[in-house]
DNA sequence: ATAGGGTTAG
């Protein structure tokens, strides 16, 4: 029998006895579909639309009125909602009811753990679905095998590699190459290699991924040597290689490769805008930058990390107002952060909490990474309890929001919350490291507590074992010193492992002046002048001490040592957030177009604050100097 | 349903 079907414009199809056959049963099958695929294909669809855990409870309720909880079908899609809402231990709830789970089940309970970043829980789970002997197939292996990279679980991922040989999965392209990429994200590139020979047939994929594994251990030449043996090459094989040289800081090679490239993707842009902003080369970024054809969010965080990582603040700020109004693209977690480092560095309060409103409006409220730029920016800034409130928002904290938070507070002199911070860090299962002793250490110095900062520099070397940086012992001199104990602060300068550096001689120094000790402070400068001989900041801080003592004569002569070294120091330099930008300025400075009106409003403030009873106590200025700024080790210019 | 490519913080 033969049936011709004429359609609208086509030429007449001819169909077999047998291909009718097949339409016939489906036409069937669409009359009389049962109500229990109708239900199941509803239920799915709620579920891959579920945005929040209600929402997810109101389609469960669902799923269990019409008792198919542990449907086939409906359950896999269950978990991976849950996965999406990150609640995989609801997803396990479920999953430890369902009394003989399929296959697709466990694939997306294994999936759901791969997502949320439970790696181990992946390697269990597998390790039992082995034990219960359930059948895994070519979906499971990839992503048990990532798993095993993710984490250093070597024993395991060779154990799974041969489970793939027996279960005859070790040629599946999927299965290769996520072997491949295990074996060289541990480091074994021997194993990456073997089991990239074994393969019966490359495809790009699998090539990008051996050169990928050259690539992570700085071998370039093998990494070329197959690049040009590569049958095929895409976009994203010439985009890799070329990150290779990147990463090495081989621009000469990496833009050659650029222009040769046959057709470029916003990625290859990408990728040479961001090598040369890492390898801070920033004109040709720029350069980059006002060729590209495309320009995604990422191509602008490369243009306005490149000003970051080169100091150049105000063009941060400047990239990301043309970001926002001309070119309208929607900034991400890296943009915001990257821009609130800016206001933070240039102390443009104004603008980081235009920002901070925006980036809640734009929905990174709470935001991991966004809060601890936050609460580094109102630190910084001086607003301390608008960090302590973006801290108390951050729901899953980690080290560098506790290291944040706990180095403002000791900053700001609040050392009781702190130090209290600290122990509810450790509370939490946070591991404290160096930067965080640095904080709690500075704490103690604020409060005068000698005897508790040295029980907590013991803890850091033996609870956590933390070998003590020279920061460290620079705090604990600060401590001393600030304290008035100078010869203990001196005696533990010289019974110190290492050698002691600049800050170090110029805290001692700081103290000196605090407790007017004369002839350490000699000692204090003689170390001082040789390791930093070129620096007349150390002669200021010593003058400053002749002053208070009212010794003038060796003000003068000071004065004449520090013409001779034949430096000048440098002036220090103030930022003032005018309007929606940064000026700096320096003291008596005049470059100012609108010069006189700023003085006249300055000799007005002055006479206003005077009138009040205010007296300016100017030995407090330039007292920053032996506070040395522990947490950014720079020593402040007076 | 499964594999390859960029940037973010103290």
């Amino acid at each position: 029998m033969v049936l011709v079907i004429a359609g609208v414009n086509r030429a007449p199809k001819v169909i077999s006895g047998w291909s009718l056959l097949k339409i016939a049963k489906f036409s069937f099958n669409l009359a009389q579909k049962p109500l229990q695929i109708i239900l199941e294909e509803k239920l799915i669809l709620l579920l891959r639309s579920c945005r929040t855990l209600k929402h997810l409870h109101q389609i469960q309720g669902q799923i269990i009125a019409h008792g198919l909880e542990y449907n086939a079908y409906v359950a896999p899609k269950f978990i991976t909602a849950c996965a999406g809402l990150k609640k995989m231990a609801y997803a396990r709830k479920l999953f430890d009811r369902i009394p003989d789970p399929n296959t697709a089940i466990w694939n997306a309970m294994l999936r759901g753990y791969s997502q949320t970043e439970s790696f181990w829980e992946v390697i269990v789970l597998f390790s039992q679905m082995n034990s219960l002997g359930a059948f895994p197939n070519c979906f499971t292996l990839p992503i048990v095998l990532k798993s095993c990279g993710m984490v250093d679980a070597t024993r395991e991922g060779e154990e799974f590699h041969c489970f793939a040989i027996k279960g005859g999965f070790k040629s599946n392209p999927f299965v290769a190459t996520t072997l491949i990429d295990m074996y060289s994200s541990r480091g074994f590139v021997g194993d990456a290699y073997k089991v990239f020979q074994d393969l019966p047939e490359r495809n790009v994929v699998a090539w990008t991924s051996m050169i990928n594994a050259y690539i992570s251990c700085h071998d370039m030449v093998s990494a070329r040597r197959l690049f040009d043996l590569a049958p095929e090459r895409d976009v994203v094989l010439w985009n890799t290689i070329m990150s290779g040289y990147i990463e090495l800081g081989e621009m000469v090679a990496a833009r050659q490769l650029f222009d040769k490239m046959p057709n470029r993707d916003v990625m290859s842009w990408n990728t040479m805008l961001n090598g040369y902003a890492n390898n801070c080369d920033i004109e040709s970024c720029e350069k980059l930058f006002k060729e590209m054809p495309e320009r995604n969010v990422f191509s602008w965080n490369g243009l306005i990390g490149g000003y970051a990582l080169n100091g150049h603040f105000s063009e941060v700020l400047g990239s990301f107002k043309r970001m926002l109004i001309d070119a309208n693209v929607l900034p991400n977690d890296a943009t915001l952060v990257t821009v609130l480092t800016a206001c933070s560095r240039l102390w443009a309060l104004d603008m980081g909490k235009w920002v901070h409103i925006y980036a809640e409006n734009i929905g990174y409220k709470g935001n991991l990474f966004v809060g601890n730029a936050l609460i580094d920016l109102y630190a910084k800034c001086g607003t301390i309890e608008n960090a302590v409130v973006v801290f108390n928002c951050i729901s899953r904290k980690d080290l560098i929001t506790w290291n944040t938070i706990i180095n403002g507070l000791a900053v700001h002199g609040n050392a009781v919350d702190a130090l209290s911070l600290f122990d509810q860090m450790k509370k939490a299962g946070e591991k404290p490291d160096g930067i965080t002793f640095v904080g709690v250490l500075s704490a103690c110095t604020h409060m005068g507590l000698v005897r508790e900062g040295f029980l907590y520099f013991q803890s850091m070397v033996d609870e956590y074992s933390i070998v003590p940086q020279i920061e460290h012992y620079g705090c604990m001199v600060d401590l001393l010193g600030r304290a008035g104990l100078l010869d203990q602060a001196v005696d533990f300068v010289r019974n110190m492992p290492i050698k002691a550096d600049a800050v170090i001689w110029a805290t001692i120094l700081g103290a000196c002046r605090i407790y007017k000790n004369i002839e350490l402070a000699g000692l204090a400068l003689q170390r001082l002048t040789e390791l930093e001989p070129n620096n007349p900041a150390n002669f200021v801080m010593l003058s400053n001490l002749y002053k208070d003592l009212g010794r003038w004569q060796d003000v003068a002569r000071l004065k004449v040592a520090i013409r001779d070294t034949g430096f000048r120091k440098s002036p220090g330099c103030s930022v003032i957030e005018v309007n929606d930008s940064v000026v700096e300025f320096y003291s008596l400075d005049e470059r100012h177009p609108e010069t006189d009106n700023i003085y006249r409003a300055l000799r007005g403030l002055t006479i206003l604050l005077r009138s009040h009873g205010y007296v300016p106590d100017l030995k407090q200025v330039g007292q920053g100097a032996c506070d040395g700024g522990w947490t950014t080790r720079k020593k402040v210019q007076i």
